[in-house]
DNA sequence: ATAATCCGTGCACACGTGTGCGCAATCAAT
DNA sequence: ATTGATTGCGCACACGTGTGCACGGATTAT
């Protein structure tokens, strides 16, 4: 049951393992007709390289560990897949886990990857409090963080992430442009920092353009339920003698709020717009088909990988910020008549 | 820049490492003062044991290998979270790696994770040709495929999956029972076995209700786009003076199905019945939410990931053949008047 | 012909951890 | 007091791989 190592391979060539590991690795001190003779037997044994082996020898394991929220989250599959694709072009495997939105879980998952000896780290949504960090930052393993919820400015920490509040303001131009004057805000405290920073330059842009701040409701769930399920019960306490347009946190959300409006007959986009954000595959399948702000998200995945290889080569790297951009659908049309003062 | 060792514990504590390393494991020849002080120590330095190291000298990795076919898929998301939770739970680390529904890229993410070592490997949807599973059973590493398009009878070879004729079956009584008498099937040859017998399951039950064959068309799709654009462009191929029930491979074709209905101004579920497979998230969210046939696919993943753990554990085990279960939403309905003869 | 160079290979160590065996010291039993 | 058992610890090896150094033989230069 054991597996042929190059001790075995070098017992067959009769030759030592030193000769047998330089011909594998094309060691060109080697000479040919050794070499060829001893891949010729490599192959007939079935040799696999042991990584573990090389790992140990290297002080280096070729390694990535990625730790998302919620594998079966949409949004953060797409970035996996960013991260899966990049890595595997390079030869590094990756390490997956999940964190279920819980901070001493994801510290769990990054010490875990510290004991396999990971070369470096990818972390989606971080939301460590200050001793997590301290923690983290004492094991010194190169590390990018991805839409992180804060702001970890350590040496050997790195960051990719979108212009939240970038989004805030295409959402506000763009229901702005379509007339509305009665807007509401659906958000989660799930993610605060992307949140507020969506919220915030929705509210900004809004009120640059002299909306009154009563004409503009922002409705924050702390609960821990599912988006969509936030969406529908956010959506339900809004007063809809007023307000014509919604703005919400993410799709999922939008989507909840799409569903109660169906479910009360209100005619979404004729009487009431609801951009969302994101961009989830699903977004440009639902009915109507939704307005969003689109993240890049499996660039977003790439970015991370890419810059995560750039620190392990030792270049010089900058943290980057990507901008969303806004895809205009059927869930936003131009404001009833009358609503516009 | 060298990570601290038990070499090092050892040196501060003025032992060996042998007696460093019992410690840690709470050997009980270790007396309690050197067994204290050498924890406390090891606190101090920051030490974390190394995996790679450990994995080295046990021979054993207590590491999974995971491969699907495309992570962005909602579908995949949720197996893959099945498998990571039962994973992490049994203090398992998990590789992920996508095959992009290519057999040789499946095969060769497959090699990666022998090098790795892994102590088994889960694959999701295999497509391996009789080659390429030679290949696979030289290496005798223990393996489950989920479910698997192909029949790999080896020994060390185990499966886990739905029965998907059932699933046809279940789609055929549910819209017999509603009147419908002119149906038809929606597919893609991109998973061939899967298809094969979800609409064997569909047909055979409706020849077996009298049904002629020539009142049920079969549309396969060889196209390797997207699943919403192949239901688009599947569902634009029907005729719709006879046909009044669409059955579809998968909730996404489903979808893109239901995409092109609302473009063309067919209603939903008025004039045409959809009845998906899969039950991804959103099918309870598209408009109108969709019928379909649900697989259990997070627990399809921990399935998959506790019978490879029995099988690591020597335990005797049998492949696993879950049961689909019909869900009925807003997409089907009782066949348009004057329609069922 | 002798010395200098080059080529091909093996020895021995390192990476970090776990463990069988042996040895010294302590303790209990006679 | 001597023997026997028990306790606590270190020596040395193994896991599989890569590599600096040395060394013998062949080739070339003087």
């Amino acid at each position: 049951m054991r597996r042929v190592s190059i001790e075995d391979i070098a017992r067959h060539a009769e030759v030592s393992h030193s000769t047998v590991s330089r011909a594998l690795r094309g060691n060109k001190r080697i000479s040919l007709t050794v070499r060829t003779r001893i891949l010729q037997i490599a192959n007939e044994l079935g040799y696999t390289p042991n990584a573990i082996a090389q790992s140990l020898q290297q002080r280096q394991t070729n390694t990535t560990g990625l730790v998302v929220p919620d594998m079966a989250d949409p949004f953060w599959g797409e970035v996996v897949k960013g991260v899966e694709a990049v890595s595997m072009h390079n030869q590094k495997a990756l390490f997956l886990s999940a964190s279920q939105y819980d901070p001493s879980r994801q510290l769990a998952v990054i010490e875990v990857f510290h004991q396999r000896r990971v070369d470096g780290i990818i972390v989606g949504d971080s939301q460590l409090g200050d001793a997590q960090i301290n923690r983290l930052a004492r094991i010194k393993v190169p590390t990018v963080f991805l839409n992180s919820q804060v702001d970890h400015a350590y040496p050997g920490f790195h960051a990719v992430g979108i212009d939240n509040y970038a989004g805030g303001v295409l959402a506000a131009q763009h229901l702005w442009a379509l007339g509305h004057r009665h807007l509401a805000y659906l958000g989660s405290t799930k993610r605060p920092a992307s949140n507020q920073m969506r919220s915030l330059g929705f509210a900004e842009t809004l009120r640059g353009y002299g909306l009154p701040p009563s004409a503009l409701a922002t409705h924050h769930s702390t609960s821990l339920a599912d988006d969509l399920r936030i969406g529908y019960e956010l959506a339900s306490a809004i007063d809809y003698t007023q307000t014509t347009a919604l703005f919400c946190y993410n799709d999922s959300i939008a989507l909840g709020a799409l569903t109660y409006c169906r479910s009360v007959g209100i005619d979404v986009p004729q009487r009431l717009s609801i951009v969302g954000f994101d961009d989830v595959a699903i977004a440009q399948f639902s009915m109507p088909a939704l307005t969003t702000i689109a993240q890049p998200k499996v660039a977003l995945g790439e970015t991370a990988m890419q810059l995560l290889l750039a620190v392990l080569a030792g270049q010089p790297t900058i943290d980057t910020i990507l901008t969303p951009t806004l895809v205009v659908r059927h869930s936003s049309a131009p404001a009833p008549k009358g609503t516009t003062q």
